[in-house]
DNA sequence: TATAAATGCAATTATTTGGTTGCGCAAACC
DNA sequence: GGTTTGCGCAACCAAATAATTGCATTTATA
């Protein structure tokens, strides 16, 4: 739980993935979160420092309180990352209607 | 290195997500992979393993040799995972533009 | 002001992970 | 036929991870 954090490795565990949503629409509390999963407020405390580590929540102290919310931007990052293989399905995709379209016209 | 077994872990790894990379656009034996990283052959053998149990990789037998490339089609589960998110982020472009577009309304 | 609530932080532990080493087994090559 | 090459598989090991437990601190509340 030291060297590498990277957002990948963030959005590797299960929980934080449920997290992430969780809080993508309404910043909540450690103990709001921990009480919609089967974990310890302080697992869920453990969660969202990973998280905050690589800038994917935000906080909000009210109080006593702190409210954690998503930081849609840094989600973008695996967008990114993620496009280079959209722009191979997407190649496919128009090779696969471009042949269609060719056996239409050969049709006619 | 049992029991989880989902494309988020898999795409944890930072030399895992090199491989996918590599064999995005062309098909490489283990061999021919390992020597692109600093890695030994078994070390990406295993990672193979990994990416193969979720079905991000598939394999077409050469004589002794095994050719790895790219299942694209389930890099689209991260893609679909994603888009919960992108209507977020897209959501809050459009209310950015729509405000810039009234400011420019008013200011006529 | 004493007490309860909300939280972070440190120490501990069991499990998982990524890597290495050492096989064994086919397929190619001499 | 013997040797080399390309692999996978199993055992082993050090490091990382996720979770628990036990505090300490600050802010409400009675």
């Amino acid at each position: 739980m030291e060297v590498r954090r990277d957002i990948f490795q963030a959005i590797a565990d299960p929980t934080r993935r449920a997290i992430l949503v969780l809080i993508a629409t309404q910043a909540m509390t450690p103990n709001a979160i921990a009480e919609e999963f089967h974990t310890s407020r302080q697992a869920v405390s453990k969660h969202i420092q990973i998280l905050t580590e690589c800038e994917l929540v935000k906080q909000e102290q009210k109080g006593r309180e702190i409210y954690y919310s998503l930081e849609i931007e840094k989600m973008k990052e695996i967008d990114k990352w993620l496009s280079q293989f959209r722009k191979i399905w997407e190649a496919r995709f128009h090779q696969l209607t471009d042949v269609l379209s060719t056996m239409k016209k050969q049709k006619k």
